[in-house]
DNA sequence: TCTTCTTTGACTTTCGAAAGTTGAGGGGCC
DNA sequence: GGCCCCTCAACTTTCGAAAGTCAAAGAAGA
C-alpha cells in the first residue's frame, strides 16, 4: 500500500512536508550541516526519504527563513555564519526580546503565568540530571529551554514582534550550538532563569526588561569568546 | 518543444517559480485576491500557467513571508487584513525603518547618495504626469516609491533590519492599496520626500528619522481613515 | 421535520520521471 | 606551453499523474 504516497501523515496533523521541514531545520540549528555546504537533492532524498518536490518545498520556507540560501541553477546551500551576521542578528534579537517581554508581563493572565511556572520547572529538571543523562537528553533540554523563553514573552499583544523574534530565536540557537562545540559544557543559567521567573510573575515588567537583556548579551558574548571563528580577526574593529 | 518542461526561462536569470511568486505576490498585494479568499490550484494553475508543484513552492515562500495563510489539507487562503494587524504591523515598521535611515544617514557613501537624487527624480517625474497618465502607470508609481524609501535606508549596516523592514513593507504596502480604493486618488507627498531627501544629503540623521517617522504615521493614519474595514469598531478601544 | 450516516466529487498533497542547465575535464589549435 | 572550445555527466528545475483526504449533498431513519 502507499505505493505513490499522497497525503500521508506521520503523526498528528502534520504534513510530510512540514515534518521534513522541521527535521531539516532541527539539523541545521544542530550543526549537522556545515554552514555554507551544499544542500544536494540527492543526499536529502536518501537522509528524508522523501521526493524531490517536498525537498524542495521544505527548503524553500526555510529560505525565507534565512537558514539556507539559493542561486538559481546552482541548487541550495547552508546559510553561512560570521562574526558580523551574529553581532546583528544578536542586537536584533535582544531587542525585541525585550520589548516583547515587557509587554508580555504587563498584560500577561494567570494562565500565562502558569505556563511560566510549569516551563521553568521542566528546564529545572533536566538541569539537575547527572551530566551524562543530560548530553543524552540535549534535545530535550533545548525544547525546554526555548519553551520557557517563548513562555515570557508569549503574552506579548504584538503577533508580529513575536513572529520575527522566533526567527531570530532560530539563529540565535544555531550559534549557540556551534559555539558548544568548543566549549566544555553548557553554562546553564539556573539562578538567572529563576531571577526572571519571579520577576515576572512579580509583575516588575522594566526588571524583566533588564534582566533578559543582559542575560542574552551574556549568551552572545559567550559565544563569541569560546568559538574560534568567530573571534575578532585581526584588522576589523569589534563592533563599535 | 519544451514538451514537459524544465528550467524555462522568462527574462534573465529569473527562475519560473521566482516568477510566479513575484506576480502572485504582486496581486495580493494589488488586491487581486479578496484578503482570506481561497487560493486553489485549479484557478492558479489556469492563471500563472504554471504546474502545481510550481505554484506550491511559490506559496510555501509567500507563506513564510506572512502573506498566506494553510491549514493542513485545506490549502491555502490569503492572509486576512485586520485594524488590529494593520496597527501592529504599522508600529514595528516605523520603528524599524526609523532605526534603518538614521544608521543609513551616518554610514552612507557617494553612490549612495546618488541613488536616493536618482530615485527622487524618477518618483517626481511620474507624479509630475497628468492624472490619467498616472493611473495608468500606477504600478509603475509603486516601484519608484518602493525604491526611493529603499535608497534611504539602503546604507544600514544591518541587514537583519533591511530584511525584516522590507518584509513588512510588503504588508504596509497592501494595506495602503487596499485603503486607496476607498479614496479618490492616492495623496502624494512630494514635499515630505523632497524634505527627507535633503535631510538625508545634508547627513543630518535624527532629523531624517524624525520626519520619516512622522510621514509613515501620517500614511498610516490616512489608511485607517478612509477604508471602512479598519474603522474603529463601536466596542473596541482604538490603540491605547 | 430534524438528525445521522453514506456516498461522491472536488481538492490537496506527494511522487518520480523528463527536460534543461551548469561547470569541469579532455582534446585540439595557436 | 597556454588558451579556447566542445563534450558529457551530474545536477537542478519543472511537470503531470496518482493516491488520499475533506466536506458538502443526498438518502434513510426517528
Amino acid at each position: 500500500m502507499n505505493g505513490v504516497g499522497a497525503t500521508k501523515r506521520l503523526a498528528d496533523t502534520t504534513l510530510i512536508s512540514q515534518a521534513v521541514q522541521s527535521r531539516l531545520k532541527s539539523d541545521i540549528l544542530d550543526g549537522q550541516f556545515t554552514p555554507g555546504s551544499k544542500l544536494g537533492t540527492a543526499m536529502l532524498q536518501e537522509r528524508y526519504d522523501s521526493s524531490v518536490g517536498t525537498l524542495r518545498e521544505a527548503l524553500s520556507h526555510l529560505l525565507s527563513e534565512g537558514l539556507v540560501e539559493m542561486s538559481a541553477g546552482r541548487g541550495y546551500r547552508v546559510a553561512p555564519v560570521s562574526r558580523a551576521d551574529l553581532l546583528d542578528v544578536s542586537a536584533l534579537y535582544i531587542e525585541l526580546e525585550e520589548r516583547a517581554v515587557v509587554d508580555s508581563v504587563r498584560h500577561g493572565d494567570a494562565e500565562w503565568e502558569t505556563e511560566i511556572v510549569a516551563s521553568f520547572h521542566r528546564l529545572s529538571r533536566i538541569e539537575a540530571l547527572p551530566r551524562e543523562e543530560r548530553i543524552r537528553r540535549s534535545s530535550e533540554w533545548l525544547a525546554c529551554h526555548r519553551a520557557f523563553h517563548l513562555a515570557l514573552v508569549a503574552a506579548c499583544r504584538s503577533r508580529w514582534v513575536l513572529r520575527v523574534r522566533a526567527g531570530l530565536y532560530d539563529h540565535m540557537e544555531r550559534y549557540r550550538l556551534i559555539s558548544q562545540k568548543h566549549r566544555p559544557l553548557s553554562i546553564h543559567k539556573r539562578r538567572e532563569h529563576e531571577l526572571l521567573r519571579d520577576a515576572a510573575l512579580g509583575r516588575q515588567a522594566e526588571e524583566v526588561g533588564t534582566l533578559l537583556r543582559r542575560h542574552l548579551a551574556e549568551t552572545t558574548d559567550t559565544v563569541l569568546r569560546y568559538a574560534p571563528q568567530f573571534m575578532p580577526e585581526p584588522g576589523e574593529p569589534g563592533s563599535d
